[in-house]
DNA sequence: TGTACATCAGTGAACGCGCGTTCACTGATGTAC
DNA sequence: TGTACATCAGTGAACGCGCGTTCACTGATGTAC
């Protein structure tokens, strides 16, 4: 039972990735089960023995993408550290490498399939708090956390829709400079105030 | 000739305002020729008396979506008061009513079709630069109107994927004091400077 | 250790359906006389 | 002003195709004796 259940495991978790990356190259409605299933390597018809519609699985991967963000955010921010935590987590969600590939964040890949489905979007409530609450664990204030990852998903966002490479890196650059910018006067002036 | 043309054109515009509505609501890949011309009142056939295909009129819709904010965008930053301007844009993009009801700007709810999709992204290139030099315009800096644009963009786009209300008028919130905070800071430190 | 059977992950044909696009046709409008 | 004809926007059937989902079947693996 245990080698079979690992198996089917295995499966799954094939399905699961294969989706992630045709998701995110050309949307939930741009590719089909049956492509996605070619590419972990089965047939179309043993999709439905792991998942009980494309919708669900659409459901699943958001989550799933965003949970291992959250989770990398939650063991950086766990330091003691909190500007150079921020820093890391800017650099690599502004990687333009990243970017440029189609490997950036799952809000800034899905925002639209996930924000036309409910059930997407219920998924990624508990993923997308967490992410707010590491953010506000190096910031220590929950409104800049709200507008710094705000910052980050539009300028990723603005920087995949530019047709021009150098107005893309440009919106990357900015958002990072905003962003150290604004936390260091923030910081300058807690430290000010308590002198 | 001119009445016969001016048909035409008015076939033309309800069918574009019909695909504006529908790809906002569904996604480029969400919704068929043959609903956008049911909603336009006619019948699936005469599209491609208008459209050489339904790739060129995503560009087309995508387009004009984003040249009528540009130009109200220039209307706005026109005129003499720069702050009252930045505050009426500010104002207008991060409405919740808009967001809630689909009606936010295309580039938070067309992001993805457009980033998959060349065509769209170089019809996208002159509007898009328009609004920054608009803000630019307003704010009086490159680079704090890269990054604003981009807290803009951001918070909707949050807000359109967050799944509670509440998380969703925070995220439009904080976006709007980050911005007028952000610009009353850069008066000031432009105000000592001159001083 | 070897055989018989049960389980069940995976296969691939088939389902009804809607897609984007084409095209022969219709019928209202505009022009010529 | 009235008639004959040309134009062309719009119709709707048809094209091949891929979609999401179902299901009878296969065949490898795991269990019982």
């Amino acid at each position: 039972m245990s080698a079979a259940s690992t198996r089917r495991a295995e499966t799954r978790q094939r399905i699961l990735t294969a989706a992630a990356h045709l998701f995110r190259t050309h949307g939930v409605d741009g590719i089909g089960v049956d492509a996605i299933m070619r590419e972990a390597g089965l047939t179309h018809g043993g999709f439905y023995l792991h998942f009980p519609s494309k919708e669900a699985l659409a459901a699943e991967v958001s989550q799933t993408l965003l949970q291992n963000s959250a989770q990398r955010w939650e063991a950086i921010s766990g330091g003691t550290d909190h500007h150079q935590a921020l820093n890391q987590i800017v650099d690599n969600y502004l990687n333009s490498e990243r970017v440029a590939s189609g490997r950036s964040c799952a809000l800034t890949t899905l925002c639209a399939d996930v924000a036309r489905r409910p059930q997407a979007r219920q998924a990624l409530d508990v993923p997308l708090r967490s992410m707010l609450q590491s953010l506000e664990r190096c910031i220590g204030d929950t409104e800049a956390s709200l507008s710094t990852l705000s910052l980050l998903v539009g300028a990723v966002v603005l920087a995949r829709i530019a047709d021009d490479h150098t107005l893309a890196e440009a919106f990357l650059d900015a958002a990072r400079a905003a962003i150290l910018q604004g936390n260091a006067a923030a910081n300058d002036a807690e430290g000010s105030g308590g002198i």
